[in-house]
DNA sequence: TCATAATTGCAAACGAATTGCATTTGCAAT
DNA sequence: ATTGCAAATGCAATTCGTTTGCAATTATGA
């Protein structure tokens, strides 16, 4: 997961206000290694001295997702929604049930069973979402509990 | 979608108390063609004549999906979970994303794909949620709306 | 019929997210 | 630099879907 997403330049194209806040969370997001909850990047800046309140925290990761500068995710068994720095590429997921531990998968096995799919069903697809769900090599040994 | 669902049967099975709340979930649950909240299972049985506390209602989808009696799922563009009566058939979702409405995929295009993926992860892959979306046919002609 | 654990109804509480409103801020135009 | 103003923020209160504690009721097996 490289350090290569730029957004500074495609912040100014989406037109948004250039606020310490947002700028606050993008930097936690960019930082992240996996998705963080909106409450996790609340604590993480109060933690930092730098606090955001609650509801902008919310409102910038919204207004930030509809720019598609980030994203917003379900995933299996999360009840909160998580964010990621929008890095253009489509993925999937891979969750471990017991250490919530995601891993991404960049190849997509679905791309020729859409058309396929198209055309049974005559729907126009505009997208899909897999998430995959077990148990990660150490979580094995104590599925348990 | 055929009715050949005995629940009677399966329910007896279980060992949950057969109470009149449950039989009426059941009943509705059987009766519709798609996926149902909990709140307008609740509001139907209002409606009935026949009210069942909304907690009741929570309580009796957790416990008859706990016992595998019942699907609880959770939809792309949809706050709330959804329930479903478990025909015990793996299947995918293609949801219309204006009208909501929902068409159950009974052939999985990932069982190979698991495999595949156990192998290079190293997970042991317990499952996976495949949702797809677009617009169906009489929603493709005012998708702007 | 009785005993008992499971289930229910009700009201209160919950976590996550959203909202209204007064204040502050970024930034474009002067 | 100064101004004007829409956009963004902080705060508190509120929403939504769901869960909980507890006392009263009910299904089931002895």
């Amino acid at each position: 997961m490289k350090n290569d997403f730029n957004w500074e330049e495609r912040f100014m194209q989406t037109g948004l206000k250039r606020t310490k806040q947002r700028i606050a969370i993008l930097k936690i997001l960019q930082e992240s290694q996996q998705p963080v909850a909106a409450e996790t990047i609340y604590l993480k800046l109060k933690g930092e001295g730098n606090p955001v309140n609650l509801s902008t925290v919310y409102r910038a990761l919204d207004t930030m997702a509809e720019k598609k500068l980030i994203l917003k995710l379900s995933i299996v068994g999360e009840g909160r929604k998580l964010f990621e720095i929008n890095r253009k590429i489509h993925k999937h997921y891979l969750v471990c049930l017991r250490c919530k531990r995601i891993i991404p998968i960049e190849h997509c096995p679905l791309e020729e069973y859409e058309k396929k799919l198209e055309k049974e069903t005559r729907y126009l697809i505009a997208g899909h979402k897999l998430d995959i769900y077990g148990y990660c090599p150490e979580c094995q040994s104590h599925i348990d509990s």
